[in-house]
DNA sequence: CGGTAAGCTGACGGCATGACAGGACAAGTG
DNA sequence: CACTTGTCCTGTCATGCCGTCAGCTTACCG
């Protein structure tokens, strides 16, 4: 299914070359975190992976290939976000407890790929399908199953029928997802993470069900 | 107050300088629109505005620099979203208008200034601090009014005390800019706009208020 | 051991960067 | 009008990154 790894050049890569085409996207992901997206240059990247430009030209069309590529095996592995919200109850006091595991799990999530997140953000702004549609992937699991609590929770009439199911998830994953990247905005501001935290699950069970938490 | 302008060799900018000075920055604006931020160039920037490179750096000690300009202009002028908040109620029927509004002039102001802001928010999440304070130079209306409207209701008992005014806020303000600069993301996704700001309103109203809007 | 494909790199033309010195230009002065 | 002054712009240059190619080295296989 995923097909075999390519160069750019249409040869298959052997054991040798996803080692060194992994290295660079490792050396890759370091470079994003420590310094801004827009002066990642290729040649520091093959430096720091102990090769040349012309080895990185051979794996990835250019840096936001690469990009991408880091992004899909987050997506891949990081199923990451998909086990925060497996089968949970959002009624009663399990339904507070479900909300700020889910800030919890999204904020640390958030927190371990923050470079890479970003970038993707970026791009996804900027109009870039790719970008999106990767942004979608990641976000999905999280949103889908935000959607069906709704669907659900409206069903049984706990819910108003007005409100659009997925419009409120994916809004409430947006808020989570932006905040966790401004979370170094938020504490020049005066406001701490532990108080943070709180708020974002009150705000998701409000969204959800519409109503306060029973705490 | 703002001083005068200055080049970056510090000399004082004269008339026809100040104008060349702006041609640049509207071209760089038009610019961000129209292509990737990792690939505006300052040549192209100069070529569009019938000028050269030279006297680009100039003016502004790199493509950064620029762009905090622009985004120090709209922050200026752009009271935009000042008015959009001035003295409203939030109880009742006056609650739900209120929220309605301002999810409007939100998205609204960002759709006009999509390109700067969404490199101004790259910066931020980043780290930059030149960039995270006019971020927050650009919120700062918003979010202190919302701030200022949940602390009067908590004075007057009708939103729990342990809720963080600040935190919501500014929560609800991130979730506000993300939705907005994933619009098109949503589209895809299958949620159309006309669905989508009811459903930011009811979340903002569900957040300052603590309770369901009375429409 | 020879053939084949994978893996890597030196080298190169092309282009962007960023600095400088000097020319063009407007405005004021005697 | 010539002269001065200070602003404004650009030609040019050294430097460095980009992206490509030909060609060399290495690994694998019969």
């Amino acid at each position: 299914m995923t097909g075999q790894v390519r160069t750019v050049d249409g040869r298959v890569a052997g054991r040798r070359g996803q080692a060194t085409r992994q290295k660079l996207l490792d050396c890759l992901s370091e470079m994003l975190s420590s310094s801004p997206y827009r002066d990642v240059k290729v040649i520091d990247v093959a430096r720091k992976a102990g090769t040349s430009p012309a080895t990185f030209y051979q794996y990835f069309p250019d840096v936001e290939g690469a990009v991408l590529e880091i992004a899909e095996q987050m997506a891949a592995e990081g199923a990451g976000l998909t086990d925060v919200l497996a089968e949970r109850s959002w009624v009663g006091k399990a339904g507070w407890q479900a909300a700020q595991e889910l800030v919890d799990g999204f904020l640390e999530f958030w927190r371990k790929n923050d470079a890479i997140l970003r970038v993707v953000d970026l791009g996804a702004a900027e109009g870039d399908k790719r970008f999106y549609k990767i942004r979608m992937k990641i976000l999905n699991s999280v949103t889908n199953s935000l959607t069906d609590t709704v669907k659900d929770l409206q069903d049984k009439g706990k819910v108003d029928k007005d409100v659009n199911a997925a419009a409120m998830a994916g809004s409430l994953v947006a808020m989570l997802a932006s905040v966790a990247s401004h979370q170094k905005g938020f504490s020049t501001w005066g406001v701490k993470q532990a108080e943070l935290k709180p708020n974002l699950a009150l705000l998701v069970h409000l969204g959800i069900t519409g109503k306060k938490p029973t705490k």
